[in-house]
Formats: C-alpha cells, structure tokens, sequence
DNA sequence: TTGATTTCTTATCCTACATCAAGGCGCTGA
DNA sequence: TCAGCGCCTTGATGTAGGATAAGAAATCAA
C-alpha cells in the first residue's frame, strides 16, 4: 500500500531518508473508495485529500443549470484535494469522487503545515506540485477560449494518453466543455480521416 | 516607494520586524514602467517579476490567431510574474506590460527561495498566495465553462470594480474571453434595463 | 487646432457547438 | 435468458457569440 507512495518521493526527492517516509506515511490514511463513491462533497467541509495509490478519481462541480464540469482528473500518482477550502475550514468548492474502484492514502489540513517538520524539501516539493498545477490550468484556461473542441480533445490525448481508454466519454466530455454529443461528432469526424 | 510594500506586509503578517521589511527590500528593484511597456515577453526567459506600487499591469498570452488572452490584472499591491517559468529558467509562457504609466519593485528567481531565510511566515504567505491564484482560476474556468458573456461581464464587474473605469474596454474583452464587439452588445443590453 | 490613430458602436451574416429527440448496443442483475 | 438501464451515436434544429465592415467618438501628436 505506502511501496507506491515510497517509489514517489524516492525519484522525485532522491535524498530522502527512511525516517522521512515513515514519518510521512503516518499522516497518511489509507482507504478503499468503490466506483462512484464520493470522497468529498461540494458546499460541505470535508476536511481532506487523496493520494491515489490506485485507480482514477475526480474533482468536479456541478452548476446552476446541474451541467458537470472536471476540474482534475486524478490516476495513480496523482494527489487530489480542494487545498484552500481545506487549509481554511471552508465548505468544499467542488466534489471528488471515485471513476474507478481506487485505493487512496487520505491526508486532513494539518498534512501540509506538518511537512514543514519533517523536512523544507517536501514544503518545496508541494510547492513546486501547486506551480504545476498552476501552470496546467492556465494552459488549459487558454486552450478553453483560443481552441476548436476537436483541437482541444487531441490536445487531451496527448496529455493523458491512458485515461481515453480508462474513462467513460461523458467524462472527458464534461473535461473538455464540451457535451457528449459534440464529442461523438469529434471523434466521427477524425476517425474518418 | 517602498512605503506601499510595508504597509502591504504590516497588514498581512502583522508580526513582522522592521529588519525583516528591510531585508525584503534589499531583495526588489524599484522601477518605472511607461504604458505598453513590456517586462517579459512570452518565449524569452525574462526572469523577473513584479510587485505593483502605482499603476496596473497585465499578463497575457498571444495564440496563433493572434488573438490576445488575458490571464491577470495586476493594479496597486498585486504581484505578477510567470513563477514556473521564471524558477526553472524556461522561455516565458506569456508576457507581462503595463497598462497605465506604472511604478513597480522587480524581483528575480532567487526571490522565493530567499524567503525562507528571512522568515518562514513569508514562505507560507506566498504559499497561500499561490493558492489564491489557483483557486480564483479555477473559478474562471468554471466560469468560461458555464456562464453567458453577460454573466461573466457582471462577475468581473463585481469582482474588479476599479478596473472597468481605468481598463478600456477591449482589455475586459480579452480577459473575459469574448470579442470587442460582443462587450459592446453586452454593455448595450445592459443598460437598456 | 487639426489630422491621424485608436477605441467603441452598430448592423449583417455566419459558424461552432448546444439542445432536443430517437434509436442501437452493451452490461448487469434477477 | 432477457428486461432494463446507461452510454454512445446520429439527425434536425436553435443560438450565443464570432467575423467582417463601416461609421462615430475619443485620444493623441505636432
């Protein structure tokens, strides 16, 4: 269960020690989500995140006119949390849920301010990981208002090679902004050439 | 000068010494900006960024199209840069100049790491900055994914009361995503109710 | 002041994608 | 085994906002 979040931090921070990994493993809970299951919900203060050990997770919000939107998806490797709600005791700005049977290592607020204790590296790393994400939404903000729903969906492909396969169109329809329909018609389009 | 930027800090990290306000200002330039100047320009590795103290600024993205897109707004006591860009050394994903004749204190790459040194309180203020950001843009998203130009032109208004005196109208244009043309229409329909 | 840019408006037409509706196909579960 | 329910597809029609064009208004420069 922790050998995959080991592997992690050992090629991403290769001067980490033992101590430091257990030392993190401790705040980290481990639990199985079955597809569907929601590990937060939106408007509520579920005060916690996911480190994806197995499976795919999702953030998402659902607006006025109930239409979802996928901010994240979240495969293995990946971590998955509504940080400033969280770090704030706010109610949650946007559901998680489980696309696939997954097994997570689950993380509360203190998870973040404590690593500080354990080592500055792992303060920088987190803070790199946020830069990143950062970065990827401002590219995807970008590619939402300058690119077609075709040029955007090869762009997806690109980017997650795997999930295509792994994930329902709906999905990655309610990804891209588009509707399942539009996407049907993308996909026809570019399998006939 | 720097007046501004202390003032800035007092009310944020009231616990902050005079020593270490002075040891942040050892670490940021003072500079002029005149309008349309431009501090970075996307693709070359500009490595700088800037606190504003007088004036506004903006970041922005051309696409092939040549089509400008506007990532952030940054008027009096906002800070601006291409942080990924500028720690890793990499081309500037987007350029940054400024929109009225501005006064700005530049910083370079080793400004966050140096942080740590003077104070982690500082660190972690610009963590939750970070995390501002992140969560006000994924606000936007939502918002280009979800909401009619009017709906959008009525959330900026609220959310920047300020900047739809100071900014012309094709800039609010290029920040919401939508056309010259298609603002004036929505300004129209406005203000005919 | 006045000519030259730039910015804003308005009108017409157009297009990418949404919406609505219906049919097929594959799972799942009693 | 087959009923029932998601999911995907396809077609017909609708619409928000884009593209283009041209004039008005504001700003700038000399």
């Amino acid at each position: 269960m922790y050998e995959q979040l080991r592997a992690y931090f050992q090629t991403r921070l290769p001067g980490i020690t033992d101590t430091q990994v257990e030392a993190l493993q401790a705040q980290l809970q481990p639990r199985t989500l079955r597809r569907h299951e929601v590990l937060i919900r939106q408007g509520e203060a579920g005060r916690r995140g996911a480190f994806v050990v197995q499976g795919c997770l999702r953030s998402y919000v659902v607006d006025k006119k109930t239409k979802e939107h996928i901010l994240q998806f979240a495969p293995e490797s990946w971590w998955i949390s509504d940080q400033y709600s969280m770090l704030r005791g706010l109610p949650a700005m946007f559901s998680i849920d489980a696309l696939e049977d997954s097994e997570v290592l689950l993380f509360g607020p203190d998870f973040l301010p404590l690593l500080q204790t354990i080592g500055p590296e792992f303060q920088a790393f987190f803070h790199t990981l946020l830069q990143n994400s950062m970065a990827s939404m401002q590219r995807r903000l970008i590619s939402i208002l300058s690119a077609t729903a075709e040029e955007r969906y090869l762009e997806f492909l690109q980017m997650y090679p795997t999930l295509v396969q792994r994930l329902p169109q709906r999905m990655i329809a309610a990804y891209l902004g588009i509707t399942p329909e539009s996407l049907s018609r993308v996909r026809k389009e570019l399998a006939r050439s």
